[in-house]
DNA sequence: TTGTATGCGTTATCAG
DNA sequence: CTGATAACGCATACAA
């Protein structure tokens, strides 16, 4: 079924089907009738190659999250789809796995699909000019940037301090008198990642306390493409339970990490928060429904979803760039505890 | 950047590039090599509604899921990504939601990519037979199947007894003395669900041991669209506690609804199972790290992920349909005990 | 081995 | 108001 086949069946021509479908141009009352009803009877629709190939200007916009099963980005993408479908934007929710390169996807995307503009969830800092120059449409980053030399006309940014809000949480934990203070994380790849970030910051809170940084207190586990972050943390634990018996804190780059990493500490024997304190990151909902609660870095996901969409209509409406940095908050929910 | 400026700057006509890039025909090494150095300086990727405006064949296979963000679809996304891609077939992992019809998603995909086939993760069981022919390509239906009265022959299926897993489960409970049973699940749609069918099961388990249905029994919260199914069965859970003071278990359609309804239990200050004994239904990990672990009815999402890759790559090859039934495996973890 | 010409389904331009 | 017709970027049959 094409607009020919429209066009013939209602004794018309093509254009005006066209003209039709897209409410353009003028028709007659009669012709119009005449056409919707056929393309009702046939359950027409326009293929969108062809249209996007004509370069017509869309209300398309691409959701492109890295892990699209990650659970931290599981309210952010509903509250997207959900506020761009209210202002009669679909959205093309797409993941985009760990190896791959978002910007090229989003390019790609943009051709397919003629793109408006593009949201990416999730990433890393490695952005180059020429990528954001080659995509072309408003784009906007989330919990992710670019680096400080691409400019920030290029793009909009919607993030936290990563590295300052690991060093808070690291600190907290020290100011608890937790001295040997184990960090589970991912296994790091060669990008700049909010991991790496949040590990710098770890790092920091030690150093500027007089703690010296013992690699043995950090583990990471990916060895096995499928695990969810719950296993890896379970196993990250367990070799930091076994390497380090006087450890008294974990910090977890991720909830996930974080909520794997308490089942261990527990199958384990051990109590939280008595014997072992433990600090995740993310703010995610199922931290809160576990026993004990877990004490968290909680990102302000719903604002920043929000902050996001505001960003991209801004600049889909000719409007500048804008980066915005929140603030997390330290949750204090009960996994957390004075060293004995 | 299109393939006649490529055709121009390697100062060869545009047939040969096209030959060049997809490896196809006879290209004399010398040729190849300069539009390969071309491609590569501009960058240049193939248009891919133009690619698809031409009907040739690709590997693309569309993953079509009913709700990206249930944690019971994770695992499988993510297997069935991976093992499509190591034969070669990307997959495109797009969501869909409640209100929208997969099947034409489906449609309106295939004609804008190109797919050679479909794979839908959860949905309903309303297809029409017109759905599938207009959709005309290999489609695995996961989690869910068509009416009995849906050629077998037009899609394949792989699930579980929603109904009789459900009727295992509360005659579970039920042989362990409870009578005041609570149900927790999703308002129902006009649709025939996973849902409705596991509501049928408990119904029927009840009547088949002589215990009255009662509706205040039953609850379901989806007031709010962002609302996630830990606080759906938070809230469901706050009001079959308020209704019915002598309730002794509740089975809840999902687990993440069990697990909201585990929170507000114990917020109440009643204890999991000695006073409340509960089981949920999918078999998520995140129920192996709560305290308690939930009992549930585990679906086996691994085999049944690659059942659909399966049964999809069989179809491909020109093999025939199948429907395969899986058992659900009712995981006793230690929040359910005999009635006091 | 390579180039030219055609058509895929639409939309847009233009002449009726 | 309407209908030819020319693009859009690519793949392919065909000619060279």
């Amino acid at each position: 079924m094409t607009i020919k086949d429209i066009a013939r069946l209602s004794g018309v021509g093509v254009s005006t089907v066209s003209r039709v479908i897209n409410n353009t141009g003028y028709v007659s009352d009669d012709v119009r009738n005449k056409v919707t009803s056929i393309v009702r009877e046939y359950n027409f629709t326009p293929n969108n190659s062809a249209r996007n190939l004509k370069g017509r200007t869309t209300k398309n916009i691409a959701l492109l999250v890295k892990g699209i099963t990650n659970p931290f980005f599981n309210k952010m993408i509903r509250i997207i789809e959900e506020k761009c479908a209210l202002r009669g934007y679909p959205v093309f929710i797409q993941n985009v796995d760990a190896q791959a390169n978002e910007i090229e996807i989003a390019i790609q995307e943009k051709r397919d699909r003629n793109l408006c503009g593009v949201i990416l969830l999730g990433g890393n800092f490695g952005y180059s000019e020429e990528a954001f120059k080659a995509l072309g449409i408003p784009t906007v980053l989330v919990t992710v940037s670019a680096n400080e030399d691409i400019s920030k006309d290029l793009y909009s940014s919607i993030k936290i301090d990563d590295e300052k809000e690991a060093y808070d949480a690291v600190s907290a934990l020290i100011a608890l008198g937790h001295e040997e203070i184990g960090f589970i994380y991912n296994p790091p790849g060669d990008q700049l990642t909010p991991n790496r970030l949040r590990f710098e910051g770890y790092k920091r809170a030690l150093e500027e306390h007089g703690i010296a940084f013992n690699p043995s207190l950090v583990a990471s586990y990916g060895g096995e493409p499928l695990h969810s972050g719950y296993i890896s943390g379970f196993r990250a634990a367990q070799e930091l339970l076994g390497r380090n018996p006087r450890m008294s804190a974990v910090f977890a780059f991720a909830d996930v990490l974080a909520l794997g990493a308490c089942k261990a500490i527990l199958s384990s024997g051990r109590r939280i928060p008595d014997d072992i304190s433990i600090i995740g990151f993310d703010g995610i909902e199922e931290g809160e429904f576990f026993t004990p609660s877990l004490d968290t870095v909680y990102q302000p996901a719903e604002e920043m979803a929000l902050a996001s969409i505001e960003a991209l209509f801004d600049m889909l409406q000719g409007g500048g760039t804008r980066h915005k940095i929140y603030n997390g908050v330290l949750l204090r929910r009960g996994s957390t505890k004075a060293r004995k």
